[in-house]
DNA sequence: ATGACTGTTATATCATAAGTATAACAAATT
DNA sequence: AATTTGTTATACTTATGATATAACAGTCAT
């Protein structure tokens, strides 16, 4: 999978890597069953430090992305907390709607602007 | 208007701060012309420093929701750019929506919580 | 068993950001 | 004249992000 950093963002490398990684996921570029890289094939690779990867996938492993074997490294292991996850969205979802309600977003052009990234990302993930 | 920052939470004051305000003027808690409380008003409402409150001002200077005044101080005053806020929503929500469907959300629960959230704040705002 | 590979942990260092604390300034209000 | 506004400057502390070496304990292939 092709993972892509913008170093003059303002983000944190650790959660773009973070960011990526769950949209490959989404998108069933990553399977459940799946390793990533190991932490220093993926910094050598990104041209970034060895800690930076692993603090990524120490984030994913909190968050329930991946679970992490001795022998596979990082695999890919989905924990549905759906409660938590549900929450979680719905906080976030709060926020967005309010800045886009700001910006003379209408709520019909959100619900269109969701099946739009949906469709974008239709062979293979998103559903 | 009612402020509440979560002194616990790993968010940054400021940006809480900023939400919380952009919350407000969705919701029509403040609308188009009302002042802010002058940073050092609410500062000490709050129990906070007045740089902190500044911040938030600054940023929402920036990002186009408030516009500052002499007399009156910080005042909403919505800038719409419309393309860019476009973009900035999508970018967002690609990531949400890409952790929702790893946490088995499906896209009509997604399109649910949104009528849910905007039916929340149904008298005021967020339309 | 040796060597190469995993994630993990421990320090250390540097840069930046967040938050606080005083203080002062210019413009406007009362 | 006194007060209040946002703004700016400086200084300090703390936390975070990122890098750099280094070592450790499992795992695996040869």
């Amino acid at each position: 999978m092709i993972i892509e950093i913008d170093f003059s963002s303002d983000e944190a490398l650790y959660l773009q890597l973070r960011n990526q990684i769950i949209l490959g996921i989404a998108t069933a570029q990553y399977r459940e069953g799946d390793s990533l890289p190991s932490v220093r094939q993926l910094a050598e690779t990104i041209g970034i430090n060895m800690h930076t990867v692993n603090k990524a996938y120490t984030v994913l492993k909190q968050e329930g992305y991946v679970k992490v074997d001795r022998r596979k490294g990082a695999v890919i292991a989905l924990d549905i907390d759906r409660m938590r996850a549900l929450n979680d969205v719905r906080r976030e979802l709060q926020v967005l709607l309010a800045k886009s309600s700001c910006k003379n977003i209408t709520k019909a052009e959100i619900h269109q602007l969701i099946d739009e990234i949906y469709d974008e990302y239709n062979n293979g993930g998103l559903g």
